[in-house]
DNA sequence: CTGAAAGCGCTAACAA
DNA sequence: TTGTTAGCGCTTTCAG
């Protein structure tokens, strides 16, 4: 005798795999080759299962496959924000890449950039299979220590404003261009992502191209812009500070992201200034906001080395070979309109580093 | 005998529960409930099972546990794009929600709004407990129809320029406080991703406010901005054309976004234009931008809101209820410096709905 | 308070 | 070509 009628718990106990074996007369082993495309089944057959798999929206459960297999076809993407235009295009670069490959993408938005040595829960958990960190200085040494130690594939993309190589080369890139524009007197704008110990290499590290900038008499200023108030503010407090500094001015700025190339042309504009004939803009990041305000910029596409990263990542995992490095990329200038001689020669000569803090 | 030597496939097959069961001389269902905090289990065997974990490393793994509790907590976040302030903040507002209940987020990005009939991978495969879906029309019907025959929870969050009612609220609010001002000739623009057939319920619906507009003697147009250069250019490129347009002008102009308040503030200026002496100008989303500007803004708080959406979604998780709607929303409006009384007073009174395509 | 044992749903040898 | 049989690692009654 059955119990009393009671309400089921569920509507929709989503059919299982036996429940497509016991329809399709077969066994579950001959479902899951059928389904995952597998060889070692009859034609017939495997059609066979597959319209009853659909009649019956069987899709397998993505525990219980990991289980089995060990892998969860799934990668963490490890970002420390969304704000910047660099980093969601970055996620979205990796996402779009990742969906080709039908893998998921687990978000791990990390609060405050290392702050804790821990590997983030979900790689704990296994819940992914490999890692891409966007942003060099996105997890700290202990992190990555502990990821190279548990021998989990992961891929860091050097990102702008991250501690890393990226802000030196794109620089660099800039400043090669104003150079040879003939500017000779520079300011570089970068925010509080940026590593101020790699890029004042820029003004006093012994580089080749730094002795290069010191040869030929290129002064460059480096303005650190903080301030909790947005990049587009603080940039333009910053420039109103560094145009009241004492002494001759710089007849050129470039800014580590686009927030800030436009806090300046405001500021600049505001100041009656005409760009690029009084003043030359760089921007950064090759987002809409430079291109729109036609501006010349470095651009580092983000989304672009991100789907590679992830790529990369993917043939590694199914390789099962070494996560292997793309082609070396490096930062291309677009030149617009925000840039052109300076009006007047040469002015000074020293190189110096001035601070510019604003407040709160 | 044990068979000839051979090296391990792995170099740390990372303890499991029963490595930590062994080492405490306990069984696993006590590590287990050790583990989770759960009760029945003597403080001193706690203790020393969790002092052994942690020197084991050990951490459940996610598939396992998902397996056996048909639970994954982590959630769906389903968006179309993440090159939109709102949306991106919006990630990022459900990211720390789900981050402070411990549950991962899983990025569903999908490729063209609603372009497959399917749920995606992700849910059919229950690798994710729910779904946070960012944007009104970012799921289609036929979508958000299969969500609920599946009972899968999931909560919809109204965003800027998404089918939505947002878009209808925010503007109102956006006009509200113009025709206050003493306005009487508004322009709105709005972009590829808003609803021409809700919002042109401003201009000729049923609505009381609508009819409120015709009586008060109110005119409207409506701007479509479209073309794939970019919000900016695209929304410089209708402003002007806007301006060459015969007769009166407006002297206000509401936007559906920060990109595009920027544009037509570009543009303006470009033209001469006082702002807000000559003309005034509401934007919309409330980020970076519209501050920095000192623009005139109505703000949405996309990230509070998807926080909100996120923890009422755990909530109907854990406590097995349904899915609440938290407090109904409304924009919020944030006067700035770019809005102020007209200098003329009132010109036309004919509503118009004017089309304006860029190029491209 | 603790343990034994039965799964969760799927995959992967190995047989047939 | 297909089926059988073990698990994968954890959770969860139900006894003890």
């Amino acid at each position: 005798m059955l119990p009393a009628g009671r309400t089921t718990r569920t509507r929709h106990p989503k059919a299982s795999i036996e429940d497509v074996a016991a329809a399709a007369g077969v066994s579950t082993a001959t479902v899951s080759r059928a389904i995952r495309g597998l060889p070692r089944v009859a034609q017939p057959t495997r059609t066979r299962i597959l319209e009853i798999a659909q009649a019956l929206g069987y899709t397998a459960s993505a525990s219980a496959a990991g289980l089995a297999t060990g892998k969860t076809r799934s990668i963490g993407v490890v970002t420390s924000s969304l704000r910047y235009p660099a980093y969601s295009a970055a996620v979205e670069g990796a996402a779009q890449a990742l969906r080709d490959r039908d893998y998921s993408l687990v978000l791990l938005h990390l609060p405050h950039p290392s702050a804790s040595p821990q590997l983030p829960t979900d790689v704990n958990m296994r819940r992914v299979d490999a890692l891409l960190v966007l942003g060099a200085g996105t997890l700290g040494k202990e992190q990555i220590g502990q990821l190279q130690r548990s021998g989990i594939p992961h891929f860091v993309i050097g990102l702008p404003g991250t501690q890393d190589d990226v802000d030196v080369a794109a620089a660099t890139t800039a400043i090669r261009h104003l150079v040879q524009l003939g500017h000779t007197d520079l300011a570089f704008f970068h925010g509080r992502l940026a590593a101020a110990s790699r890029i004042s290499l820029l003004a006093a590290g012994p580089g080749p191209w730094t002795s290069a900038l010191h040869e030929a008499g290129i002064k460059l200023r480096e303005v650190r812009v903080e301030g909790g108030a947005g990049a587009i503010p603080s940039s333009r407090k910053a420039f109103s500070c560094l145009w009241a500094q004492p002494g001759s001015l710089p007849t050129a700025v470039v800014c580590a992201s686009d927030e800030m190339a436009l806090g300046v042309l405001l500021e600049a504009e505001r100041k009656g200034l005409k760009i690029p004939a009084d003043l030359s803009i760089v921007g950064m990041d090759g987002q809409d906001l430079c291109e729109s305000l036609e501006l010349t910029a470095v651009i580092h596409y983000s989304a672009r080395r991100a789907a590679q990263g992830a790529q990369s990542l993917l043939a590694a995992l199914e390789g099962d070979r070494d996560v292997t490095t793309p082609a070396v990329w490096s930062p291309e200038l677009v030149v617009r309109q925000s840039t052109a001689a300076p009006r007047n020669g040469p002015t000074s000569t020293v190189a110096a580093t001035i601070e510019c803090r604003t407040s709160t």
